[in-house]
DNA sequence: CTAGGGTTAG
């Protein structure tokens, strides 16, 4: 074990790329009747793209005869993806379930409609719902917000605005909390941030507390435009408003500190979690390695890593990429390679660049090896 | 999986 002749190096390469091959994708196919859908492409597969639509959409709806198969949600979600971006061929499936009894529960529509906006559908999704009360179907602030929901998936943030300022009234649906979480998210992601931080004080008026959602999602568009001083009030402004930080709240926050290399304040915060029974999870743990990474302290970042292993949390891909680049850098290549071998053993993707690295790193070391035990001629010819 | 937030590195 102390000392590692090229020999044994050139073994563990050898060990290294046999595993490395080994990658494999598993396809999610729980349900058999999803399994029948996948496979039944395949057969078509000579057949022109437009009659392999037909056969997915024929497959689907005779599928759709069993209460079974309608009540599994992967069913539509592989549909939608089966069919891709034509949506006559998906509002085609998502009509024919009109004919069945669940059409009448409204959680079954709100399964659909959200599917529509996954699929970025958004104006069938605004269809489906507004005929509901048609379809004898219960319309309160679930689908409404739903509603909101189906358009963020199909970026019609506009369209949230007005649906928003607009329906409630018309339908007398009142907004709850996850209306104005929704509405947030949609500013958020519209770039009105200003506008979304005012919608807050809208709630409160409207005797609506903001809650540890409504924080975490301006928390996050903050963190997304690096206004670091704007999320550090936000911070400041929950704990004034007695609102609850969960792991979600802390790992943001956790995220701004490290991004501003406050080290004493990051440790504080972490132990903080400690003691309000939050555990902390691995993206927690890889927070504080990158910030000791970023300042090259490797004792430290392998302390955290050894704190993290210890605790339970399972070191991901992101732990693996910091640290087998860092243990590269510092020419640890036994740490790198043990690393790398972890990596592989649970089954955790690297980057083939990553590991390139490691092994050019063991090469280059292993040849080093070799020369030594060649002699001092042999470089000075080179040399 | 019967509505809403969940980040890093490359």
């Amino acid at each position: 074990m102390s000392s590692s002749s090229s020999s044994s190096l050139y073994r563990r390469l050898h060990g290294l790329f046999a595993q490395n091959h080994k990658v494999t994708v598993k396809l999610k196919t729980d349900n058999p009747k999803t399994t029948s859908l996948i496979k039944s492409i395949k057969p078509t597969s000579k057949l022109p793209p437009k009659q392999q639509l037909q056969t997915i959409v024929d497959n689907f709806k005779k599928s759709s005869e069993s209460p079974e198969f309608r009540s599994h949600y992967g069913n539509y979600l592989t549909a939608i993806h089966l069919l891709g971006n034509n949506s006559s061929a998906i509002e085609d499936i998502f009509d024919h379930q009109k004919q069945y009894p669940e059409i009448s529960n409204e959680f079954f529509v709100i399964r659909l409609i959200l599917l529509y906006g996954t699929a970025k559908m958004h104006e069938q999704a605004r269809k489906l719902f507004d005929e509901m009360p048609n379809l004898k179907c219960q319309q309160t602030v679930f689908s409404f917000n739903v509603l909101l929901e189906a358009c963020i998936r199909a970026e019609k943030y506009d369209t949230v605005r007005e649906l928003f300022r607009d329906l409630p009234e018309e339908l007398s649906v009142v907004p709850d909390v996850v209306s104005y979480n929704t509405f947030i998210k949609a500013l958020c992601k519209a770039g009105s941030l200003d506008y979304a931080v005012s919608v807050m004080d809208e709630m409160e008026n409207q005797g609506i507390k903001p809650d540890k959602v409504t924080f975490n999602t301006l928390s996050k568009a903050y963190n997304e435009s690096k206004k670091f001083s704007e999320a550090e009030d936000l911070w400041l402004l929950m704990q004034k408003k007695n609102v609850v930080a969960d792991l979600g709240s802390y790992s943001f926050r956790l995220r701004v500190l490290v991004a501003n290399n406050k080290v004493n304040e990051a440790i504080e915060l972490f132990e903080e979690m400690g003691k309000k029974d939050i555990i902390p999870n691995a993206f927690c743990y890889n927070m504080m390695i990158k910030m000791y990474v970023d300042d090259r302290n490797w004792e430290e970042a392998k302390r955290w890593y050894d704190k993290m292993v210890e605790n339970g949390r399972y070191p991901d891909n992101v732990t693996f990429e910091m640290l087998i680049s860092f243990a590269c850098d510092k020419d640890n290549l036994d740490f790198a390679l043990e690393l790398c071998k972890k990596a592989m053993d649970s089954k955790i993707h690297v980057h083939d660049a990553t590991m390139q690295r490691v092994v050019n790193g063991l090469a280059e070391h292993s040849k080093l090896e070799e020369e030594k035990e060649l002699g001092p001629n042999h470089l000075r010819d080179t040399g």
